[in-house]
DNA sequence: ACCTGAACACCGTTCAAGT
DNA sequence: ACCTGAACACCGTTCAAGT
């Protein structure tokens, strides 16, 4: 058996763990789900689980990574928009994901390894927005606090549920908007 | 002793149960705080708690109610101000319970009683807003959608920190910007 | 290196029993 | 009506023991 087998074998057993995790945490919530739960539906012993993630938030951050690292993978193939209908894309993407945004912000008060992804989650979709708002012609001088304007609707549209058609007229008062 | 003299007591010692939940709550946050920290220093037994409250998501929107009633009292008291200022006044006066807000949309999902909670603050925080907006000048067709933006950018600076100073720069922007 | 059975301390909640 | 002691089922996490 060649030494190169094993990791191999551990990146897919720990992927195992995330994915049953991810639906889990998604779909009955964080709190609700309990590591022996993500074990069973894993195939696993609940304390198989510790000798994979340092505890429950380091396995959120595991979900929460695979997550967004599908998300963009899947932005990558997308075409190029005009800017609100990108945003809406994002907001529809994501929408699945409502519980993991509240409890990322819920846990990051409490545990670090959450706070830090949080922190660099908001590096990247501020850098995405302020790109975003530089290309419609927002001047220089106001780049910074639209984008921080756009994260929290973005986020706002993902902590509360929204027709399809409010989540629309909302972007696009948000992006027609001028300081 | 008369007969009036006991529903009194009742809220005292409800009250008092409230505020020590109260102080806990925003200063460890709810998950962190257990019924019985709350009991030990509210001076009563752990199952005490539950002589007054359903639960501890009761409990937790009797928190809610107790804060924001105090915080609207205040806002009574306060002059009139510029619409910016009053956004500003009033992300100030909330930021103390920053743990309580994202709480309350972690919890949402999985409890109808704080849904309910919810769902009646935004009621009346989007009243305030289209209000505000329409003193503005803001068109009446774009009340609606500009509310909206407006509720999401209070709720993202509570729950996330910023310099007092870039809190204005953002709160400027907004109240600046037209559709 | 990887996995498990059994335990630990703690949690929210309940309930029979007291006054 | 109000309060308590004692219990219940469950939780995240640990650890000695196995392979």
């Amino acid at each position: 058996m060649p030494r190169n087998r094993r990791p191999q074998d551990r990146e897919e057993k720990r992927a195992e763990i995330v994915v049953a995790a991810t639906t889990l945490f998604t779909d009955s919530g964080y709190d609700e789900t309990s590591m022996s739960k993500v074990a069973t539906a894993a195939g696993v012993t609940t304390n198989t689980i510790y000798w994979y993630f340092d505890d429950k938030d380091a396995l959120l951050v595991a979900v929460l990574d695979y997550v967004l690292e599908a998300a963009l993978a899947d932005a990558a193939l997308e075409p190029e928009r005009p800017w609100g209908e990108q945003i809406l894309w994002a907001v529809d993407r994501l929408d699945q994901y409502r519980r993991l945004v509240t409890v990322v912000h819920a846990k990051t008060a409490t545990s670090p390894v959450v706070e830090a992804w949080h922190n660099g989650f908001h590096t990247l979709v501020d850098t995405l927005l302020v790109d975003g708002f530089r290309r419609v012609g927002i001047p220089e001088s106001d780049l910074v606090p639209m984008a921080a304007i756009g994260t929290f609707v973005v986020e706002g549209l993902l902590m509360h549920p929204h027709a399809v058609k409010d989540r629309r007229v909302i972007v696009q008062t948000l992006v027609a908007s001028r300081p």
